[in-house]
DNA sequence: CTCCAAATAGGTCGCCCGGCTCATACAGCC
DNA sequence: GGCTGTATGAGCCGGGCGACCTATTTGGAG
């Protein structure tokens, strides 16, 4: 789990599409590798990239998002994200193998939780208490990166990416001594290869530490 | 122009909503003020924002998008963005009163342009090549603080977002001399109100500086 | 043609930042 | 009990950074 999710998104409604991928991108977790409008494109993609989960949806000008999947040996979990709700849908995603049906009035954390799910191997169409399936997976991990950070670490850099880069200041806020904010940062230069607050700040906001728990 | 254009979204799929607004949000020149799911919750959230621009769907639980946007007296400029292309619809939206039509198969930047030319009073239904009626409204506008910056201090932030941090970096990358670069940070400096290279990268990544003409 | 803003460059000074080393206390873990 | 990692704190030193001031050139606006 070191390593971001590798996803890859397909959906003819290239709004849709920009949409997700920036909401997807945006968690520090997830990474959005390719993305597709066509289920023609879908396939080609696939043979190049091998993504740790897929997101499908169902109608697709010339070939389904279904149709591809049915298709592919040993397919990575795929996620059905489709307008449509009724359990014919439901059924056809099942039998093409997806593991988990999702609708577009789904609110994106729920998205997200089930993108982690599905990386865990876990089968969302197996439960019947969906919500307490993805309950484990609702909070977004930390980007690979940020892992050898401590959480006073962390803290100092959210902080710096607010604004705050005096080294009083910092150490106001969080109860210490200049020093130790000193210490803390010299830490923190060595874990990331920096050497300097601004440095500092742009791979605090890269590794999304600025917005604690989005 | 130079306040952001403040947007209202509404779409009862959750995740196209999310996602618009996160994309749109990350133009520097658009700012997503509120957004609804269903008709009823736009009508409500229109009686307290007042936007500049509204993107609408046009199915939504309970009250169509266009049946509030009949409703409204003094009416913002509204965009409709379905999945229907059919004429039908089209005239629908029209009869309704609004001033653009774009189906969810619009690429971002084609929306965002859109959302800029509505903003400035121009009527898209009523222009035949929409193409050349966009094409002002193309590229991202600066964000208001960013404006008082130079086109030189912008680059200097750009490259301080990027992770170069030191002044003879900095002077290498502009071919300039050093004493220049400290030049244009004191400038840059008073502009934003601001006294150092780490509170400069979160400015220049607030202001949308970091990715050059998204 | 005039004037101003922007870009360029130089100087000085004081302070803060970053690099290096060390120390103590506490928690968890085997 | 001993090891390890984290959090805390300290001192020192050199260099870089930010504040303040001045100056020249160039190009565009009026």
């Amino acid at each position: 789990m070191s390593q971001p999710i590798r996803v890859v998104i397909a959906d003819d409604h290239v709004l849709v599409l920009d949409g997700l991928r920036q909401a997807l991108d945006a968690l520090p977790d997830i990474q959005v590798v390719a993305v597709a409008t066509t289920g023609n494109e879908l396939a080609s993609v696939l043979e190049r990239v091998r993504p740790d989960v897929i997101l499908v949806d169902i109608e697709m000008p010339g070939r389904t998002g279904l149709s591809v999947l049915r298709d592919l040996e040993d397919p990575p979990p795929a996620l059905v994200v489709t307008m449509h709700t009724e359990d014919e849908y439901r059924e056809r995603a099942v039998a093409a193998g997806a593991v988990g049906f999702l609708s577009k009035a789904t609110p994106l954390p729920e998205l997200a939780a089930a993108v982690r799910a599905a990386n865990d191997g876990v089968v969302l169409l197996d439960v019947d208490d969906l919500e307490s399936a993805l309950a484990p997976y609702r909070e977004a991990r930390l980007s690979p990166g940020a892992e050898s950070l401590t959480a006073r670490e962390r803290e100092l850099l959210a902080l710096l990416a607010g604004g705050i880069s005096g080294t009083d200041e910092l150490a106001e806020e969080m109860f210490i001594s200049q020093k130790t904010v000193k210490n803390h940062l010299a830490s923190i230069y060595e874990k990331l290869g920096i050497s300097d607050r601004a440095q500092a700040v742009v791979e605090a906001i890269r590794l999304g530490l600025d917005r604690p728990q989005s």
